[in-house]
DNA sequence: TTCCAAAATGTTACATTGTAACATATCATA
DNA sequence: TATGATATGTTACAATGTAACATTTTGGAA
């Protein structure tokens, strides 16, 4: 919870930088995703919030404060999941790298990990000679987490 | 059009393989998703088939048609786009690879290529390594294809 | 300090995607 | 042709997401 705090001032001074505002309700939001180790959904997180702040966000809002939070690179949208997480690395303040994104398909627990570069060239080669060309490597996939795995027996 | 005719021949003989039964409304949602280039919704699907065939498919049946054509890998899902392609290899006799997807942001436009196995491998190392474990390596990519990056400007 | 334009948030009313629960029709074959 | 399994239809919703417009808040400029 401390350490939300500190990832929280980090994002504040980071925003700052460009004169971008992490306002109140931004900052719950953030707050919210922060203390969650599983990917939630825009109504999980107005659930959350009148939970723990005791503060009604209306669902507009909250997919305006999504896609805030996103720009700024402080969150990710998983489209798999149709779910929203907070970034693993908020608080570092090199560039970062492309995510991977692991998703526990039973209990929506994430992982953010990262691909090496020379993985990411080979698909990047791939997708071009395919007529394509990449407008986001972010990579999703499904997956089963250990624990769930070994409680379905 | 006389190849979407032969691929369908192609998937009634696989499905006669193991008892699955390619009924007239599944032909015709098989038949639907080949003549399209591009990736469609259930909703789209519905109106296609009432516009082609005069053929009114209600919501719950066309999901339960879709999960058995899934189940029986004649088309894929793609979660990104909450759409559906059909399967591109289904004349093929050997078995499938792992089908990566690139998905035009733009038009809906749906290329489908394999990966190599290296790849496939490294990727669930990394996984694996993170404590959790693929469920299905299909991976979906959001891209712009060429030519609407042309006309985009 | 006061006023204004821009930014943020709220409200309402829907559109889209998907499913649960139960009813009916159709098929394969004993 | 009777019967159980498979397939399809119906109804009524749940969940996710957005368009259009209204209101509030905020950070400067006059």
């Amino acid at each position: 919870m401390d350490n939300v705090n500190t990832i929280i001032k980090h994002a504040e001074q980071y925003c700052k930088t460009h004169g971008a505002r992490l306002t109140p309700k931004r900052k719950k939001v953030l707050s919210s995703m922060l203390q969650s180790t599983k990917a939630l959904s825009a109504y999980d997180i107005i659930d959350f919030c009148k939970r723990e702040f005791n503060e009604t966000i209306p669902a507009m809002s909250m997919y305006r404060i999504l896609e805030f939070l996103e720009n700024e690179h402080l969150i990710h949208k998983l489209k798999l999941a149709n779910k929203y997480v907070a970034c693993a690395h908020i608080t570092c303040n090199h560039d970062h790298a492309i995510p991977q994104f692991l998703i526990c398909g039973q209990c929506d627990k994430v992982r953010e990990i990262s691909i090496n570069k020379s993985t990411i060239r080979k698909l990047r080669e791939n997708v071009e000679t395919a007529g394509f060309e990449l407008v986001s490597p972010q990579i999703e996939m499904n997956c089963i987490c250990l624990s769930c795995k070994h409680s379905v027996a």
